[in-house]
This record gives C-alpha cells, sequence and structure tokens, in this order.
DNA sequence: TATATTTACTTTCAATTTGAAAGTAATTTA
DNA sequence: TAAATTACTTTCAAATTGAAAGTAAATATA
C-alpha cells in the first residue's frame, strides 16, 4: 500500500514555495518559457542550459501535475506539444525579474560572462511595468504559436 | 590534478542566480535568518522545517563561501556561532517576499495548514515598505545579538 | 572545582535524485 | 515512400540528500 508523502514539509509559506520551485530547472523552465518564448520540448532542450531529455520530461510531468503549465498540440499538428504557463505559473514572474534584477547587481563581478536582461527596455522600465510588459508579450507569443499554421 | 568546475551553467542571469539559490534549502536558511531570526546553528536546526545537521554544516559552508553569509562570536562566547547575511545575502529579502506572496495566492487551496505572513503588520504594508520593516528588524536583531552579553 | 549540559558540528551509510548516452515511436516533410 | 523531425523513454553511473549516531570544545551548574 502506497501512501502519498505530504509534498510541504512545513506550515511556512516561503519554505511552501521552496517545496515546488525550489530545484535546479524549475525556474529555468519557467523562464526558458516567459522569456525565450520556448513552447516546445525541442526549444527548452536546444537552450543555453543544456537539460537531459530525461530530465526536462520529468521536470515538465511535474510541472503540469502542479499547474503551472499545461501542454496542448497547435492546430492542424498531432506532433508537436505546446507547453504553455498557467496563471498561476504566470505569476511567477516577479520572482523571475527578481532573481534577474540580484543577479545583474550581485553576480558580474565573479561572473563575468553573464549577459545582462533580453531587451535592453526592460532594464529601462520600473520593476511593476517590467514584468508587466514580459507578460503581455509572453501571452502574444503564446496567442501566434496557438494561432493556425504554426 | 583538479580543476574547480564553473558554478555556472550558462549566461542568463536568471539561471545563474538559480545556480546559487536553486535548491532545498538556500532559500529556507536565508528565511530562518531574515524573518524568523535564526542567529546560530541551533537556531536553524530547531526549525519546524527539520534540516539535518549534515546538511545545515554543508549549506553553512556553501553560504560563506558564495558571501551570502558571515560568520562571529558574540562578546565573551567562544561557543556560539552567530551566522548573519552579508549585504548580498540580504538583498535576496525581496525574492523571500514574492515567495511568500505567491503562496499566499496560489497555495493556499491545497495547502490548508499553511500560515500566513509572520507579522500580521506586513500583509497590510505595500510591498516595497514591507521588504523594508523586515531588513530593518533583521538588521537590528543581529545588532542586539552581536551586543554584550547575549 | 568537578560534573553536567549545551553548542556546533562530523562521520557513516542507505536512499533518492541527477544526468549522460543511446534508443524508440509517432508524425510530418520532401 | 523515404527521410527527417519531434517527443519522448530506457539504462546505468555519479552525485546529492538525509537519517542516525557520535565527538569535541565551551559554558553552566552543583
Amino acid at each position: 500500500m502506497e501512501t502519498i508523502k505530504n509534498l510541504f514539509r512545513c506550515s511556512c509559506p516561503v519554505t511552501s514555495a521552496v517545496d515546488i520551485v525550489g530545484d535546479r530547472w524549475t525556474l529555468v523552465i519557467i523562464k526558458l518559457m516567459l522569456i525565450q518564448h520556448c513552447h516546445t520540448f525541442k526549444d527548452i532542450s536546444e537552450s543555453e542550459e543544456g537539460i537531459a531529455p530525461n530530465i526536462l520530461s520529468s521536470r515538465l510531468k511535474t510541472m503540469l501535475s502542479l499547474d503551472l503549465i499545461t501542454k496542448t498540440h497547435p492546430p492542424n499538428n498531432k506532433k508537436v506539444n505546446i507547453y504553455h504557463l498557467t496563471e498561476k505559473g504566470l505569476s511567477i514572474s516577479p520572482i523571475v525579474y527578481d532573481l534577474m534584477a540580484w543577479s545583474d547587481t550581485y553576480l558580474r563581478d565573479e561572473h563575468t560572462a553573464m549577459t545582462s536582461f533580453d531587451q535592453q527596455s526592460i532594464s529601462l522600465l520600473p520593476r511593476e511595468e517590467a514584468i508587466d510588459y514580459i507578460q503581455e508579450h509572453y501571452k502574444a507569443s503564446v496567442s501566434s504559436v496557438l494561432s493556425d499554421d504554426y
């Protein structure tokens, strides 16, 4: 008889969030979808991050089960799977933004090869507007991919 | 001949931040220091999160080497070690805040035992003020612990 | 001053997770 | 109809995590 062991270590909301996104890949996959507009298994596989296919497969399954992402086909295509962020997943955007901003300030000295924000314009906007901009562009990209003739 | 393998997977600032804080414990330890004012090995060990001493020891060493925390003794005490956040570590505060806010909105349904913000007052403040409040109280607590006769 | 307690760990070992490499199956393109 | 593409799965070794017990130095107590 198998028991499902509790996903959450304790009652703390911060620790509970870490129970969901606290690993080497979940936030990276969210960032690849959100910022680099990776919508397919192949897109994510080919990213600079170099995730192994078994790991990606396993993470996507977990993220689906946690309702961070959903999976659909583009119209008239049964081969390609489109993964996209749910509202719950898209709401991780502020955390992705803050990680980017923190690295920009505190990691540059020890990681000289590190790049800046993807679009220059983002670094010029105030935080809230930058996050909105990222989210709106992401949604537009998903719409485009899910429209006819991808 | 040993080579130090690069800490960073790639040039992306988000992924680089995940290379630093993307595991099960680093953000939890920062949160325990910042919010619950855990300053010693014992304080952290006894937390609700239940971290094993070998894991805690290993994480603290890594965090010291990454300059996220420093280690000192209180005056007139050679036994107790006080760990506290550096500027670099304290600047993770916005991420901790955002994780807390995200859980509050998106995890409550699936994790009914989850508590709210530690101090009620924090949830009433706007984000920037809440973060400032948390950081100032943290700094005051460190000062107090490092003053005479702990 | 001697003993008990506390604090901060380390050691050992089993279990779980990660990741590299190769392989497979369905679908679509040429 | 054959080749290429996409989305995976399988296998196995290496690294990480974690539970349990143990140790050493410093401090508090009798």
